[in-house]
DNA sequence: GGTTTAACTTTACACTATGTAAAGTTGACA
DNA sequence: TGTCAACTTTACATAGTGTAAAGTTAAACC
């Protein structure tokens, strides 16, 4: 019955989200998923017949469970492009962390494995999105600063809030979040403004 | 004899280098290594017991052919805090690409190998000093912003200059490296000063 | 009540790449 | 002529992904 085989997929898709944030050192194989989730190696395979797709199944879930883009798009609510950049730093910056780790699994596929990367990028393009509302708001405000054009503001805070970024302030520099979103804020002011 | 001996292992490191660098999707096997440098597969290993520890003497054996050190070291010339800065960004930013394919290999073995995550994070201190000693000299003109801290403000240009941001902004959103270096100068004067 | 069917288990194996082990070859040098 | 270091060849252990197929179970359907 469809509704039993949901019950397991989702019930797979949680195993590997919790043993994917979880993470540290320890990689997560396809038995340990199997184990985590009650469930025979083989059984996996018969919901998710690669890797590389329930990897791919458990980013969507997390967006889903997570209603990422609900988040991102509040941030279009306030008013000036100033508020409406820190709002977007804010919000993004503030989902990172919750995805991590599955983020992480991914963006190692990705240089090896077509799909991870095609599915990648369709994520963080959504992100990109956001960051050229943001960038078009305070043009509109008269706030963007005159050495770039739009698209490569776009494409510069795209890159400052990349999740290696975040990584590597966090985990490299020993950053506390709270630090994260602020410095982010105002680097983001420095380079656009 | 240690010179023969020392001529293949070159031959192996060139060869390393060779693949790395072309790169592409092709993934760098032990055995295409040696087929590259005209040896057996075991040969390889005679001279490298694992693979990522040829992958670290490759890394080693490019920054002194390329002469790292004594290139970001010249940044340290310039006279005015804001000139050493943009000396530092172009120095290391035209560093990024003769050592990309290369650096890219280090990296993805990075989440998984000890020795590799040891090995990269040490040449990346490298960077963080020049980065440090820039942001010194920021600070002793009164060039300095006030938002950030001199720690800080290095790990924040120390993120900015990281090969994953060169590797977005090249390939991702397609910018020239001519297009880098001027805006990752910019980048880094708005966000420091 | 008996049969069908989908979901799952169990067992086995192919494949790829790293790494270990050991016996055999070759050429320089003493 | 014999030794030694560098290298080749062959074989095998290991880990993890993915395929294949036969067997189990329990609910659903007639």
């Amino acid at each position: 019955m469809s509704r039993k085989e949901s019950d397991t997929k989702k019930r797979i898709l949680e195993a590997t989200w919790k043993l994917l944030e979880k993470g540290d050192a320890e990689r997560v194989r396809m038995s340990d998923i199997a184990k985590e989730a009650g469930l025979s190696r083989q059984a996996v395979y018969l919901h998710f017949p690669k890797r590389v797709e329930l990897l791919i199944a458990t980013t969507r879930y997390l967006d889903d469970v997570k209603a990422v883009d609900r988040r991102l798009a509040a941030s279009r609510a306030a008013s000036s492009g100033l508020e409406r950049l820190d709002a977007f730093v804010a919000a993004w910056g503030g989902y990172i962390p919750e995805i991590y780790g599955v983020a992480k699994a991914l963006i190692a596929m990705k240089d090896t494995d077509t799909e991870a990367d095609l599915a990648w990028r369709d994520r963080m393009q959504a992100v990109r999105e956001g960051c050229e509302a943001a960038v078009r708001a305070l043009n509109a405000d008269g706030a963007l600063g005159q050495d770039f054009s739009q698209e490569e503001a776009t494409d510069l805070l795209w890159t400052l809030l990349s999740v290696r970024n975040w990584e590597h302030l966090r985990h490299d520099c020993g950053w506390s979040q709270a630090r994260y979103i602020d410095h982010m804020q105002r680097s983001a002011r420095r380079v656009l403004t």
